[in-house]
DNA sequence: GCCTCATGTTGATATTTATCAACGATAAGC
DNA sequence: GCTTATCGTTGATAAATATCAACATGAGGC
């Protein structure tokens, strides 16, 4: 595992776009309370429950966000990439992490103190702003959750992940799938038997390829269309 | 309709905790910016798809915050009373309410228009600071919610929301409820046939009293046990 | 007072979804 | 190489939940 930290804030390709409004010192202050660690598939890389003490940029690779619930159930709330702030509201709230994040391949990761980003909100009111914004993007993401989870049938969340991974995660139509079909189905809410026959369904009628890992989305309007309907 | 305002900032009691971290001349600033509105049981007091122009306290009664979903299939919230603030994500992305808000009684509400908030913001770090705590613990909640929505079964959600309405709506194990059996349906994501029979049931086994708009909870620990089981 | 409409309630039934069991395939350890 | 564990797959079954239909109940209009 590589210890030191091998990028820069000034220069930070992957970064998240909000720090783009802090200034030379304030990227300075930020660089020299930072860590980078790397991450092996499956490891945690922070976990519920745990004190919410970092905010966690990826350099590379790709997480999940899930939440553990009773018995092994467990509840996939986002697939992350670099780009993103990996926060939960526990840093404004109890200090607790309410999800766990885990590595879904290699990943090298930017920790930042929260308190560090805690200071930034109060220093700069262009940067709690921005602060503000994503989480709330993040909010509105939740209650469409919550709505879809509550409301839609089975096939149409699936669809709707799929769109989801296509539109928002991997950005196009085939991809590599990281995800067993037991992570599928504790991201749709079902069981795994279930997100099995489901893409068996939308095999057969061609609206997408299937192999064991790779998935390729033939018919993205009739997917749509699934996901729309419930 | 009284169209007056009738109260001030200043010494507003009903207030949101954090306006209390504002200086007298930003108080006097929000109280010159504000509109106040009374509404009748079942008015809409602001829309989903609407523009998010305003931020609204209640000043006295209470209102539900729901999401319309496709065919009369709505997924109430929250519940709201004086002292919580009512906002959308939807101020800090694409100006649009995500959820309708509708009075449950007779209600008297406090507008603010979210520019004056969003300036708020950017002015003091303290409100900044105290907005982000709050819409923070709104994440917690829907977290949760959607948690509960995903991983319980029926009798556990409705025990879950029963202590909900008993811990944090009504503050008291006796109430009367001002929602319909189908608004408890939408709540806990449900038909109302399904509610109807699990509060029989939860009658049958003297968990609570359900008159028809009186509730009781008598016995609160099997509450939390069916709660916490799913 | 009576009628009408909305809401609450109940039982019967259909649909959706999870669970269980079995088996094949694939990858890791010895 | 074999063994073992894990994952994916399939069919059969059970459990959870919604839907449908019927009827009761209670409040408001006239």
């Amino acid at each position: 595992m590589v210890k030191e930290n091998i990028c820069n804030c000034k220069d930070c390709e992957k970064g998240w776009p909000v720090f783009k409004v802090l200034g030379k010192e304030e990227l300075e202050y930020l660089n020299s309370n930072r860590f980078e660690a790397g991450f092996k598939p499956g490891e945690v890389i922070f976990k519920q429950g745990s004190p919410a003490s970092n905010v966690v940029f990826l350099l590379s690779g790709m997480a999940k966000i899930y939440m553990e619930g009773q018995g092994d159930r467990n509840l996939i709330v986002d697939i992350v990439r670099p780009g993103k702030m990996i926060v939960g509201p526990g840093i404004y709230t109890d200090q607790r992490n309410m999800y766990t994040v885990s590595a879904l391949n290699e990943v090298r990761a930017c920790f930042i103190d929260s308190g560090v980003i805690k200071k930034m909100v109060r220093q700069s009111s262009a940067f709690a702003e921005g602060f503000i914004t994503d989480i709330s993007y993040r909010s509105e993401y939740s209650l469409n959750k919550l709505m879809s989870m509550t409301q839609k049938k089975m096939p149409g969340r699936v669809a709707e992940i799929l769109l989801y991974l296509s539109d928002s995660v991997f950005e196009s139509d085939e991809f590599d799938l990281f995800l067993s079909r037991q992570e599928l189905a504790d991201m749709a809410g079902m069981a795994k038997e279930s997100i099995v026959r489901i893409l068996k369904e939308f095999s057969i009628e061609g609206i997408i390829d299937s192999g064991c890992s790779r998935l390729k989305i033939n018919d993205k309007v009739k997917l749509n269309m699934i996901s729309m309907n419930g």
